[in-house]
DNA sequence: AGTCTGAGTTCCGATGTATGGAACCGCCTT
DNA sequence: AAGGCGGTTCCATACATCGGAACTCAGACT
């Protein structure tokens, strides 16, 4: 990441809906940099129509955000834009990456990427899973609305006969930690690890999720569910999703 | 301007409403950069999320901008947006500088700049006068669409009484060198130099007037054309309105 | 199979851009 | 008159960025 092209980004990322003008001096404390470093940066964005000046007192995005949002590829799905990521996840984890959707009280795998090996997890995409146990399954859950997330327990606790509150406090935990790790929980032997993705409106509808043999994946859980997490920031972010980062 | 960031922007710019992806390779021979410096930069870029990669073969703006754009001002208008440059211009001109629209086959003034003088122009903001003479309403007709230019051809030849032709030419003129100048067309003794403004979605629907004196505009013509062309593509950019330019 | 083109990626020493602390301007409030 | 707050300029210095060249990789063509 280069730093000139990262401070530019981070004075975008200053503006947010409760603030949509700023000034030099707020902008400066936001991103960390000197005023005249700042100064220097806006000012090339003011030249160049990104930022607009209101009455020489404070600056906002101009249109031309609007125009460009124009252009972002409407057939972007997430699939492609998680994809990349996937694929480079796969590689360090050595094992099956799959991103799964809510659908109808279920979840629905949308993409696979698998590391062949003689012994690993297989998943088809398409698959459609209830939405009960395992660390996908959970993930999902634990971002749901209040309502539906009524729903969803009173079918996981009839199912499975545990208790309500139980269950409850473990889905906080997951939203808590923003991860979910699970042993053998849907299949022996399985142990599956997975992060939940923001979307651009700040809601979750997907998540990213690692599985394979408890074997091999136990044994390396903290490593991988730091590679899981990372990997579904990043999709947040491609997403448009907003994300906490200063420029230094 | 920072170069780092005119060269960031720079390839936000590549991207139209025709091409919507691009490659890596596209991206460098558009902004004229050897491919070694693109590729930092829209790696960065990638790596921030604001551009996102398409099966590895192709770029293009991520849902970020859809983010950011909605955190544009919407209470951002025009009047706001062309302050700093109306005023930056009233200072080089030494003018009164106006900005106006088009409203029901009129001509309104929206705002207004002046630079005190004993003698000068003097318009005041709100005022609204025919679309028929005067550098300000031939820069508004010039651009507009066929249909609404017929009507205002018809009342224009037939107030003034000159041939349909012949203004029509003129317009085209207008049109084609992107600015108008008059001396003394509708208001004997004044002269009036203006350029169209590109809105955000091509269309014009507003320009950049400076008026003044005759005796002392005349002499300045030249140069007050090149300052009041540069305001109005100032301000379009500021509007977001398509531009060409590149990194270097 | 061979190789050719065109895509992306890495490398490294030289260069000049960007840095940031400090001082300054202008306006408004106390 | 002083203090605070916003923006702006200056300058020697350092280090981030540059870009040519060499490399990898995949797919198309011979």
């Amino acid at each position: 990441m280069m730093r000139s092209v990262q401070r530019t980004l981070a004075i975008f990322e200053c503006f947010t809906s409760e603030r949509t003008s700023l000034t030099l001096q707020e902008i400066a404390t936001r991103i960390r940099l000197p005023k005249s470093t700042t100064f220097r940066l806006v000012q090339s964005l003011d030249e160049a129509g990104y930022l607009v000046r209101l009455d020489n007192q404070a600056y906002c995005l101009s249109f031309r955000f609007t125009r460009l949002a124009g252009l972002v590829k409407s057939t972007l799905d997430i699939r492609q834009i998680a994809r990349p990521t996937m694929t480079e996840l796969a590689a360090k984890a050595h094992e099956t990456v799959t991103l799964n959707m809510l659908s109808e009280r279920h979840r629905v795998c949308i993409e696979v990427i698998d590391t062949p090996s003689p012994l690993m997890s297989v998943t088809k995409p398409g698959e459609r899973v209830r939405l009960i146990d395992g660390a996908t399954a959970k993930t999902l859950m634990a971002s749901l609305p209040k309502k539906e997330l009524q729903q969803a327990l009173s079918h996981a606790t009839k199912t499975t006969g545990r208790k309500r509150s139980e269950l409850l406090k473990e889905l906080g935990g997951i939203r808590e930690q923003g991860y979910a790790v699970t042993h053998g929980e849907r299949v022996l032997g399985l142990t599956a690890i997975s992060a939940p993705i923001d979307d651009r409106d700040g809601q979750v509808r997907h998540c990213v999720t690692v599985t394979g043999p408890t074997v091999r994946l136990q044994p390396r859980e903290r490593e991988v569910v730091k590679l899981v997490t990372r990997a579904a920031a990043d999709i947040s972010r491609r997403l448009g999703a907003e994300v906490s980062s200063d420029a230094n």
